[in-house]
DNA sequence: CTCTCTTCGGAAAACGATTTCCATAACTAA
DNA sequence: TTAGTTATGGAAATCGTTTTCCGAAGAGAG
C-alpha cells in the first residue's frame, strides 16, 4: 500500500511536509506543494483515514445514530433517503461514516455508548428518529463529548445542533389547505408517536388553527403505521369532516378504513414519500427533502469541528397535492 | 481515553500481554489471563478499534457494498432488513462497518475503488444488489484483495462467497403452487431486471415450470417496480390467465392494473415484504429473511477471514399465502 | 545434577498518519 | 554588517493497537 512515506520521498521532502501538505497547512512554500502534489497524483496517493483519525482528534469520523423502524414501509424509505443523503456528503467531506441503530444499544448506559464511541474514534454524531423518552442520548448529547447534529430534535447547546423543517407552520398549512378546500370543521388529528418532538410541534400547530378557524379538533394517538391509523379511523373518523394525518402511511390507513366503512372524508398528509403513489384519492401533503436535510446534518457537523456553536437550522418544506395518477404512471 | 496501557499497569503485565489475552492467545496462563480480565473489568477498558485496524490487517472492517434503489418502497424495506441484519451481527463479532452505496463510485475504475477501500482499511466486503452489468465490482471481486460475500451473486473463488436463497426453487414452488391452485396454462411471468442474476435464475425456472405443466409463458422484464408491473399487466394480463410477477411491490402493481381492467388474475410474488400488507386480493408469495442472509453474510466474512475458502451457502426461504386482512389488522 | 525443551511474559518494532518543536535559510531593519 | 524576525522544512514523538522475537523460568529426561 502506498503511504504518505512513499509521497515524500518521491517529492524529496519529509514525512510531516506532504502531511501539511494534504492538510492545507500555511507553511509550505508553493514549489513545495506542487512537487508534493504532483507526487500524490502520480502514486495516486489516498491517505488511510484509520491512520489518520488515530493520530488526530480532529479528524471526522462520525456516527450516523438512527431509531430505526424497520418494515413500516414508508418509515424505511424515509430512514434510506437519510442516510443515503448522509453518506453521500459525507464522501464530499471525506468523512468516514458508521451506521448505528438505536436497537442495538438498548439496555446500555450512557457510559458504555460513549465508551463504544470512543473506541470507534467518533468524534461526531447525527441523531434522527429521537424521542423525549430516548434517555440515554438526551445523556449523551449533554455531556458535550461529541459534537452532535439532531435531525427534527430541538436540542442544541455549544457542540450541538439541530436541523429540521418548520413543523408547525407545515402542520398549520396542509391542514389549513386541506380544511379550507373543503366543507365542515369537524377535524379527526390522527398524530404521530406520543412523545416524539416531532408529535408535540404538529400537534401545538393542529390547536392553534383549530382556535384561528374555530375547528373542532380530536386528536389521537397512534404509531407512525397504517394500521394504528385505520384502526382510529374507524373508530373515530365517521364523525369528523376530515381526517389530518401525521404522515403518508398514515393517510392511507386513513383512506383505507374510509373506504371500507364507505364513507368519504378528505385527508391529508405528511412527509411526501413515494408512498403517496399509493393513495386512492387525491390528497394534500407536505414534502420533505429527507437527502438534503441529512446533506446538512454533515455540513452542520462540519461546521461544529470547525468550532463553530451549534445552532437552529431550519430547512424548507414544500406543500403538494397529489392525484392516484401523478405518481404512478 | 482508557488504553491498553493503562490495562497493563493495572495487572502488573506487559501490554503485549494484555493484547494476547483480548485476542485469546495461547501462550498466557490462566492466572495472567485473569489478572488481566479483572483489570480490563475494573478500567471498564473497550479497545480501540481504529488503532487495532491500522496495526492489523487482520482485524475486521467492513464495507457494506449496497446497491441502491432509493425510494422504491418495496425495495427500502428490503435494504433496510439487509443492513440492519448485517450491522448487528457484525457488532456482535466486534467488526467495524462502513456503508456505501455503488452510486458513490459511479464512474470510478477499480483501481479508485481499491484504494478507497484501502484508504479505510477495509478488508472484508459485503455486496448485495449485483446484477451482471456491474463490471467494476466484479473485477473487485476477481481481483481477491479483499474477502467478499456477495448476496443474491453466484460468485466464488478462494476469497469470495455467496449467500442466497434457492431463486430457481422457490420460484418454481410459487408459481405451481398459484398454477395448481387456479385454472389456466396462460402464464404471464413479470420479471425483474434484466442481467439481474436473480433474475435470470427464476426465469429458468419459470421455464422448467412451462415444460413440466405445459403452461404458455409469456416473459417481459421491468424494473422491480410498480409502475413497471402495472403497465406490463395493461399490455399482456388479459390474455393470460395467471400473473407471476417477480416482486410484491410487482404483484401490487398487476393488482392494480387488473382492477382497473376489472378482471380478475390471480397474482403471486416474491420477497415477503410488509407490503404485502398492501395487496387487494389473497397472494402467494416467497418469504425471504433478509435479516438472516445478511447476518449470515457477515459470519461467512468471518470465515473468510480465518482462512476458510470461499463456498456458496444456501438459506431456506418459506411459502406463504397472504390475505389483505392478516397483515394490516 | 545438568541439559534440553516448553511455556510464558515482555521489549520493541511496526501500522500510517498528525503535530509539536526545532533548525535552518532568508529576509528585514537599523 | 549584524541582530532580529519570519518563512520553511525536517526530526521525532504520538495515537492505541498487534505481532514478532527473544530471554527466563520451569519441567522433564538422562
Amino acid at each position: 500500500m502506498v503511504s504518505i512515506k512513499d509521497v515524500a520521498k518521491q517529492a524529496g521532502v519529509a514525512i510531516s511536509t506532504v502531511s501539511k501538505v494534504l492538510n492545507n497547512y500555511p507553511n509550505v512554500s508553493s514549489q513545495t506543494r506542487e512537487r508534493v502534489q504532483k507526487a500524490v497524483e502520480e502514486l495516486n496517493f489516498v491517505p488511510n483515514s484509520v491512520a489518520a483519525a488515530l493520530s488526530s482528534k480532529k479528524v471526522g469520523r462520525i456516527a450516523l445514530l438512527v431509531n430505526l423502524n424497520v418494515s413500516a414501509q414508508a418509515i424505511d424509505e424515509i430512514d434510506m433517503r437519510y442516510i443515503s443523503g448522509a453518506l453521500q456528503k459525507a464522501m464530499e467531506y471525506k468523512f468516514d461514516v458508521i451506521t448505528l441503530f438505536f436497537f442495538m444499544f438498548k439496555d446500555k448506559t450512557v457510559d458504555e455508548l460513549i465508551r463504544y464511541l470512543q473506541s470507534q474514534s467518533i468524534t461526531g454524531i447525527i441523531i434522527y428518529g429521537l424521542s423525549k423518552e430516548d434517555l440515554v442520548i438526551h445523556q449523551l448529547i449533554e455531556k458535550q463529548i461529541f459534537k452532535c447534529v439532531a435531525i427534527d430534535a430541538p436540542l442544541m447547546n455549544d457542540s450541538t445542533s439541530c436541523i429540521t423543517i418548520d413543523h408547525k407552520t407545515a402542520q398549520y398549512e396542509v391542514a389549513k389547505k386541506t380544511i379550507e378546500e373543503n366543507t365542515g370543521n369537524k377535524v379527526l388529528y390522527i398524530a404521530g408517536k406520543k412523545n416524539g418532538y416531532v408529535t408535540d410541534d404538529r400537534i401545538e400547530a393542529m390547536k392553534k388553527l383549530a382556535g384561528d378557524m374555530d375547528l373542532i379538533l380530536d386528536i389521537h394517538y397512534g404509531e407512525f403505521s397504517e394500521k394504528d391509523s385505520r384502526n382510529l379511523t374507524f373508530k373515530y373518523g365517521k364523525k369528523s369532516n376530515i381526517v389530518v394525518c401525521a404522515s403518508d402511511l398514515m393517510a392511507i390507513g386513513a383512506m383505507k378504513a374510509l373506504q371500507e366503512m364507505d364513507i368519504f372524508r378528505p385527508v391529508c398528509g405528511f412527509d411526501g414519500t413515494t408512498l403517496m403513489g399509493y393513495v386512492g384519492q387525491q390528497m394534500n401533503t407536505v414534502r420533505q427533502d429527507f437527502e438534503a436535510l441529512s446533506a446538512k446534518a454533515v455540513e452542520e457537523l462540519a461546521n461544529l469541528f470547525d468550532g463553530q456553536k451549534g445552532q437552529l437550522v431550519m430547512m424548507p418544506h414544500e406543500l403538494v397535492q397529489i392525484n392516484y395518477t401523478d405518481i404512478i404512471v
